[in-house]
DNA sequence: ACCTGAACACCGTTCAAGT
DNA sequence: ACCTGAACACCGTTCAAGT
C-alpha cells in the first residue's frame, strides 16, 4: 500500500463539495452534516475541506446560496409583460417551490443574505421591478422585504413540520378550537397550501389598494 | 474539603435551569449553549442538567416556550371590545415585541409549535376568535399559520440582522438598485419596522376584502 | 497546491458511585 | 432523588508532513 498526499488531479472542487453537502443536507436533515461525515461521502478525510473553504459554515452558505439562484427571477423582466403584481405572485411561488424542494436548508436561507450572492440578486431584482412600475424606492424596498418574510417564514415555520407525530401529545381539552383533524399529517400541508396562498392573495391585494392610492409620478 | 453527591436541596430546577439558558441565549446566541456552559453558571456539572430535562434541545424547547407565553392573548376575548382585525393588528405587534426582546431563541420558535403549550395556545386563541368573529373554519385555521408565517418570518428574515457589517463585502456594481444607504445599519432597522407595519396592513387589508366578500351566516 | 493523520479543545449524553 | 467525575463517541479546526 501506499499513501496518497497531493493527487496528481484535485480530488474535490468546491461545487463538488456543494453539490455532496447540498444532498446529505436534504436526505438527513442540517444536523447531519459535519465535516468527517461530508468528508467521508466524497471519500476523502475531515480536514480536507478546509482547502476549499474557510469553515463548514461557509459550505452551508454555500449549498443555501444555490437553492435562491435557482429561483425564477424572469417575471422581473419588462420582456415578461407583467404587471408588478402578476411578477409578485409568479415569483412567490417559484421561490417557495425551490423552498420546499429543499426544507432542510431553509433555517440557514433565512438567517439572512449574508454574503450570499443569489440572495442579494433577488431582493435586487424585486426592488428594480417594483420602482420600474412605479413604487417609491422607500415602498419597493418594504416590498421587498415583507415578501421575503412572509415567504421564508411559510418555508420555516410550516404548520405541516411543526407537528410532532404522536398523537397523544396534543389533548384536546387544552386546545378546545383546535380540531384532532388539524393534527393528522395530510390535514396539514393543506393547511400549508391553502395558508400561503391565502396570505399571499391577501398581501397583494392590500399592496394594490395603496397603489392605487399612490400620488400620480 | 469534602464531596457533594446530594444536597439537602436540590440545587437546581426546571424554572432556574430555563431561566438560565434564556440569559445565556440572549447575552451569547444559540451557539454558545452546551450543557457544560449552562451548568458552569448555574454552578454545578454538566450531567445535572439531565436530572431535569431529558435533552439539551428540550431546555431550549423550554426557553422557546416561556418566550411564546409572553405574548399577550387579551385582545382576543370577547370582552375586550376588538374586532378580529384590531385584535389581529395588536396581537401581531405584541407577537413581535416578544420576538425582538429575544431574537437568538427565534429559530427554535419558529421550527413549529412542537411540544410547546404556548405556541398550541396561540394557534388556539387566534382560531376561537376568528371563527367568533364569523369566519369559516378552514379560512380561521389559515388566518391562524399566515399570521404566524409573516410575524415569525419577519424575526427570523431580518433585513436588519441579514448582513454582514463590512461594507465591502457588498459592491454596488453587483447590485444596481440595492443603494448603499441601505446596508447601514440604522436604515436596516428602519427597513424591517416598515415594511412589518406595511406587510400587516396589507395582509389585514387583504383579509378584509375577503371578509366582505363572506355569505352571510 | 492539495491531501493525510495526529492533535487540541471542545461537544451531548450515559452511567456507576456517592449521599 | 439529585448531584459527581469518568468515560464514550463524537464534533470543528489547526498543523506539520508528505508529494
Amino acid at each position: 500500500m501506499w499513501r496518497m498526499a497531493r493527487p496528481r488531479k484535485p480530488l474535490l472542487s468546491r461545487a463538488r463539495i456543494v453539490e455532496a453537502a447540498g444532498a446529505l443536507v436534504d436526505a438527513e436533515g442540517l444536523e447531519a452534516v459535519s465535516t468527517r461525515r461530508l468528508a467521508a461521502a466524497l471519500g476523502v478525510s475531515g480536514p480536507s475541506l478546509y482547502n476549499h473553504f474557510r469553515t463548514k459554515d461557509e459550505i452551508l452558505e454555500a449549498v443555501a446560496d444555490a437553492v435562491s439562484a435557482r429561483v425564477d427571477l424572469s417575471m422581473f423582466e419588462p420582456e415578461s409583460g407583467r404587471d408588478w403584481r402578476g411578477a409578485l405572485h409568479t415569483w412567490a411561488h417559484s421561490y417557495r417551490d425551490a423552498l420546499s424542494d429543499h426544507p432542510n436548508i431553509v433555517p440557514v436561507l433565512a438567517r439572512g443574505p449574508g454574503r450570499r450572492p443569489a440572495g442579494l440578486r433577488l431582493a435586487d431584482a424585486v426592488f428594480g421591478a417594483m420602482t420600474a412600475a412605479g413604487w417609491p424606492p422607500a415602498q419597493a424596498t418594504r416590498i421587498g422585504a415583507l415578501m421575503r418574510y412572509f415567504i421564508l417564514g411559510s418555508a420555516v415555520a410550516s404548520f405541516a413540520q411543526g407537528f410532532v407525530d404522536d398523537e397523544t401529545a396534543y389533548d384536546p381539552s387544552d386546545y378546545p378550537h383546535l380540531g384532532q383533524a388539524h393534527l393528522l399529517a395530510e390535514r396539514r400541508q393543506e393547511v400549508d397550501e391553502g395558508a400561503f396562498e391565502t396570505g399571499l392573495a391577501a398581501l397583494l391585494d392590500g399592496l394594490s389598494l395603496q397603489y392605487e392610492a399612490l400620488p400620480e409620478a
